[in-house]
DNA sequence: TGATATTGTATAGCCTGCTATGCAATCGCA
DNA sequence: TGCGATTGCATAGCAGGCTATACAATATCA
């Protein structure tokens, strides 16, 4: 069995995506952000106040995951956890002023960092790249 | 700014990576192996007796970070790491029986999963796909 | 209404990444 | 030849994935 990790997409898959963290790291140094919490922070500043099990849902990571990457993010003062009194299981997860205050450098940390990534590529490559990930991101959920 | 994680390379990068690793995770358990484990005995099947320094390179991760797989196979009866009397600092990885025997399973689960995951792409799209993903890397690596 | 099922979180424990350190062995050169 | 630089690994500590559990609050329905 030939078995070419240079052309296996999940070998690549693996190996862009932590090439992509560790660019997004380093960008996001100076704003004190991890990579996960820019994702939960991306879903707050369009809707603030979501509980934990919609961020996991939207995410789509694992609850316990969620939990966590939430945790750091109140421990680091990105978050609070606001009491439902109309459900006392869960809680809202409200963006503090910090939070707010990075969104823009944030955003265009991130948006910088895609731009690097695929400078190699033209407008028409980098459209095709997106659309045959979505479309195998699709394939691996349906199922 | 507007930022759209699903039209976000980096978001869908990372997304398809952690899909891959669920499936390959899955198809691996019968076998007691673990994704990252998969592929060190994928460059020692080639190669057996390579040393760590060799690996943590053709691999593209940390030295730190392959010093742990490999305890872990180590633990896991997967290697062993025999002294160098030529270089008392380094010790060849050296497969046992055990990560022999697994080679063709676990080459197949491989290869399936990676199947599984392009199945919704014909073989046009499929190429299309890792070369560009093997572009972006390149573009990533060199900086 | 009360028992059961479901839902929302938290926690423990593991894997795989990373950075930062520290140390021993080897190399290279003045 | 000897000493400073380099190389090869190990370890500590953290982020962010995951599964498995546990538990309280809420919902459902006989």
């Amino acid at each position: 069995m030939e078995f070419a990790k240079t052309h296996s997409a999940g070998f690549l898959a693996n190996h862009m995506a932590r090439l992509f963290a560790a660019g997004l790291q380093q960008r996001f140094k100076e704003l004190d952000l991890a990579p996960a919490q820019f994702m939960v922070l991306l879903e707050l500043w369009e809707e603030d106040g979501l509980t934990q099990a919609v961020l996991t849902d939207r995410l789509d990571v694992e609850q316990a995951t969620m939990a966590n990457t939430l945790s750091r993010m109140q421990r680091d003062g990105l978050i609070d956890r606001i009491a439902n009194p109309k459900d006392k299981r869960t809680r809202g997860i409200k963006l503090t002023p910090k939070a707010r205050e990075v969104r823009q450098k944030a955003l265009a940390a991130a948006a910088t960092q895609n731009a690097e990534a695929l400078k190699g590529l033209n407008e028409q490559e980098a459209e095709t790249l997106i659309a045959l990930m979505q479309k195998v991101i699709l394939t691996l959920k349906r199922r």
